[in-house]
RNA sequence: GCGGAGUUAGUCUAGCUCGGUAGGACGUCAGCUUCCCAAGCUGAAGGUCACGGGUUCAAAUCCCGUACUCCGCACCA
């Protein structure tokens, strides 16, 4: 389904809402969770946990949000997170100085260079608005990270544009405290911060958005000794270096040094297999091998896992080869000791980061399993079942005669251990409509049989089909339907 | 940020040209019906018409500004 039909439902079911609708001042850019939303995400997290953190047996961390100014000085992120811009006096246009000047005059000025080195540049070439002709404004730095001040002194800190800073600066004690071993994964997840210019498409492009990011550590000498590669060695992965996808085992891949080798391939296979069980079809997905002028400036290797909707194709995760990069600019700033053992030999690991962007894939989770089923008239929200905001929607055929307690009674059985919802009002088939509208997989539905012999009938959200349970086995069937694979 | 279009109840929308203080559909809730796929009947709740200002005796309607949403451009770890 299209966007519009998965923001009209993320509006009416309580997926997800603009942040402050009621105020005329709200910001754009941020959005909230509404319940049916933080049921998904919760469950789409218990998966990447499965798939990934407890799969290879790595660490996860929940670190500050708000972070000091020395982190981005030794990041990069005060120096190259950062515009210069330059603003038309007259008509108001922004452009990017270093791009305007060398477009014009053939000059190239690095985008970190001094403020005055663009100002002279533009007064020695006489540089005027592309559009208008009206002079500039000075030029003016454009850094994305929100910028706040702590305590009555209001010192400088910064909230994190990337969650994984913490992962970097926490490594020396996490590596001691947790008898780390390379590779060593850890992990986070949680709410990162960007001063976009112009959000846009509700989650796809927030000002405040959910990371669950990876950082895997590992001894730079032993990137093509991975025990657990055979594991994923058959594992097919879609990689795109030129004009298409391309579908190749794991194997494949190292053999044609399209990846560069095995302990990156090990990832992006457990992450294939991971949106696997999300219901995206991957086949409408790719790992974007990128060039050097797309890269983070921070990147030796990277892949951008993208899938494709229909508002074009998304990036979903950023895969990273960041080398030593972040922990050797924490070394050098902070003057901390960043190096371990790996076994007898004394390394500064290098760094695989896969950055998943949780909000874009839950809308695409969303806009795959969205589907019109115009043969019954009806919108239904196929998700896999251990996604489901709601397990199960309980029932009373009717209410009188006994049986609106007798449902009541069942719901009080079950609504600790599953997301179940009571409905006893209205016509059964339109209570059937909505919970399909919701993504909940069953239905169970007492009726007079109910009373005669504690049997009741489970409805199937996909295929509409009904089949007699009895209530004692109501427990291991939901238990075995809506488990994690 | 620039240009264009838009904003009326949870959702879709009528009314705007030609000013006279909002109407429908769906949805929601309650009751009747007691019924297995959005049925029917009765009733109800829900809108200071995005926000602010102006013109006017009177503004959803005309004018100005702002915000947000969508599209295009630019930007985008």
């Amino acid at each position: 389904m299209d966007y519009e039909s998965v923001m009209k439902l993320a509006l009416e079911r309580g997926f997800y809402f603009p942040s402050c609708e009621v105020y005329a001042d709200a910001q754009a850019g941020f959005w909230e969770y509404g319940p049916t939303g933080v049921s998904l995400k919760n469950k789409f997290l218990e998966l990447w946990r499965r798939e990934l953190i407890r799969r290879d047996g790595m660490l996860e961390i929940d670190g500050s949000q708000i972070m000091s100014k020395s982190v981005f000085e030794a990041s990069g992120h005060l120096g190259n997170f950062a515009d210069p811009i330059i603003k038309c006096k007259k008509c108001n246009s922004t452009f990017r100085a270093d791009k305007t000047i060398a477009e014009i005059c053939q000059i190239e000025i690095p985008e970190s260079a001094e403020l005055d080195e663009f100002d002279n540049a533009i007064n020695e070439n006489n540089i005027k608005c592309p559009r208008c002709k009206g002079d500039f404004d000075k030029t003016k730095n454009f850094n994305m990270m929100f910028k706040v001040g702590i305590g009555p002194e209001e010192e400088e800190a910064y909230l994190r544009p990337e969650t994984c800073q913490s992962i970097f600066v926490d490594f020396p004690r996490l590596f001691k405290t947790m008898r780390g071993k390379l590779p060593l994964g850890i992990a986070q997840v949680g709410k990162s911060f960007r001063n976009e210019i112009a959000p846009r498409q509700s989650l796809l492009r927030l000002r405040e958005f959910y990371q669950a990011e990876i950082e895997v550590f590992c001894n730079p000498n032993k990137l093509d000794e991975m025990d657990n590669f055979s594991e994923i060695e058959n594992t097919i992965i879609r990689i795109q270096t030129d004009e298409e996808p391309v579908a190749m085992t794991c194997k494949e891949a190292i053999e044609s040094k399209i990846v560069p080798n095995k302990f990156v391939a090990y990832y992006l296979a457990i992450l294939t297999e991971f949106y696997e069980k999300t219901g995206i079809d991957l086949t409408k997905s790719r790992f974007r091998k990128l060039g050097d002028k797309e890269k983070a400036f921070y990147a030796e290797v990277a892949f951008d896992f993208e899938v494709e909707t229909t508002i074009g194709w998304l990036e979903l995760v950023a895969c990273n080869y960041r080398s030593d990069y972040d922990l050797s600019s924490h070394a050098k700033k902070s003057k901390e000791k960043f190096e371990v053992m790996d076994n007898d030999e004394k390394v500064l690991p290098h760094v695989f980061e896969i950055s998943m962007g949780i909000d874009r894939s839950l809308y695409t989770i969303l806009e795959y399993s969205l589907k019109d089923d115009k043969e019954n008239d009806r919108v239904v929200l196929s998700l896999k079942p251990y996604l489901a905001p709601t397990h199960v929607g309980i029932l009373s055929l009717v209410k009188k005669d006994g049986l609106k307690e007798k449902t009541d009674e069942i719901y009080l059985k079950i609504k600790r251990k599953f997301d179940a919802f009571l409905d006893h009002s209205g016509a059964i088939g339109r209570r059937y409509r909505r919970l399909d509208e919701i993504g909940a997989p069953f239905a169970i539905t007492v009726d007079h049989q109910t009373l005669e012999d504690e049997t009741v009938t489970l409805r199937r959200r996909d295929s509409m089909e009904q089949e007699r349970i009895k209530i004692s086995e109501l427990d291991s069937i939901l238990s075995d339907s809506v488990a994690f694979p």
